[in-house]
DNA sequence: GCTGGGTTCACTGTATGCAATGAATACATC
DNA sequence: GATGTATTCATTGCATACAGTGAACCCAGC
């Protein structure tokens, strides 16, 4: 058992719901599942499970269980939840963040200036969901951080699919961000980082409008 | 099948875990708690896997399942990001609250005017706790709802213990949100609420202090 | 043709059995 | 006595088998 097989299966599912493969209000059926993932309906009960705690799937009272909406209205809200969640974070950090961890953070937004010049959005990408899932890790206690790790999942599957400011927008507010942090100013941080997603929900706005219009 | 089992069992470890039943850092052994609960491994492995996934345990990758812990520390952790959700939530409402739903949030408050006066604790903890969970569940989609759904149980059971401002503190503070809500003014009423949150915020940490001095 | 009752069937929830793995213990060797 | 090794054991992960339930379907009666 060098990989514990519901635990795969876990991220296969998830994968499935994120890339759209099992579509919204799809009813999920066991048998058929793991036939398809070639497990026994063990494993993939405890995934399932697992999702419905995490809300990626929702699990009627009478068996069924089918998948959850992340279409760009739900991306939203999520963006939504992310933005204060991530600005409380810069505020409980910002009174006691450590020198080593502004300088990694300085050296990684260092480490893709020149992507931002030439508008390489692939390698910027993965700075920019580093940047955030670094802050989020820094929290002690971590139920802060645990809570918004299928939030960073979404974030991640978000970008991949093209939603990205211009490197060249996001690039200064994460260095803003950062300045905050190291003045210790808390409000400042917490203003900063809520700006910062909150100008990417505008984004998703403007997206699901003309979405509607076609 | 009246109710299905796992749901009970969920419920059933939950209370476990939040009653301090279930100590912090205790490894859970499925034969024993099987056995505790009188059902078989499967539908309590179920549980579990849900329990991961809402952050009550945690499933280490080599099968040790432990409970999470829920100390001082963790609430007023748990408390912060209530804060700062709740208040995303007056804020995303404000613009479009229905009347009816103000109206139903005075008479709210209305009914336990005189618990306020008599100081009658018990009778208007409830009355909190609809408070809040009533404004959760006008946000529609609700996958923000559903994420605040195991923290509104997690603050059930702080108010049980004790936790709990003097009604003369909050009610106001609970009218001043509504006023802000009825106003329309979204920044107001986020600001309402995530103030309201903090001051216990606060007493929890007062706590914290005292119980560190003993 | 439509409706009511019964039968079948698909699917889920649960229990149990088995295999595998990590830990603890006992033992042998240096 | 300490250390390395083999064995046992506790406990998990997984598959399968079974029972129960709701839904679809079919057929008879009006």
């Amino acid at each position: 058992m060098s990989t514990p097989l519901e635990k795969d299966v876990y991220y296969r599912l998830r994968d499935m719901i994120l890339s759209g493969e099992l579509v919204c209000g799809e009813k999920l059926v066991q048998e058929d599942l793991s036939a398809r993932l070639g497990v026994s309906r063990t494993p993939l009960r405890s995934a399932i499970a697992k999702l419905d705690g995490e809300n990626f799937v929702r699990m009627s009272t009478r068996g069924e269980t089918t998948v959850s909406e992340f279409g760009p209205r739900q991306i939203a809200e999520i963006f939504e939840m992310r933005a204060v969640l991530e600005g409380l974070i810069c505020r409980l950090l910002a009174p006691k963040i450590e020198r080593k961890h502004t300088i990694y953070l300085r050296s990684l937004m260092a480490s893709v200036a020149e992507a931002v010049e030439t508008g390489d959005d692939s390698a910027y990408r993965e700075t920019d969901i580093e940047f955030h899932t670094y802050l989020t890790g820094l929290i002690p206690g971590g139920n802060l951080g645990r809570l918004l790790e299928p939030v960073h999942t979404i974030m991640r599957m978000s970008l991949s699919q093209g939603l990205l400011r211009p490197p060249a927008e996001t690039h200064p507010e994460h260095i803003a961000i950062v300045d905050a942090l190291e003045a210790r100013d808390p409000d400042q941080a917490e203003r900063t980082m809520i700006d910062h997603i909150r100008k990417t929900i505008a984004l998703l706005h403007r997206r699901i409008k003309e979405e509607h219009r076609t």
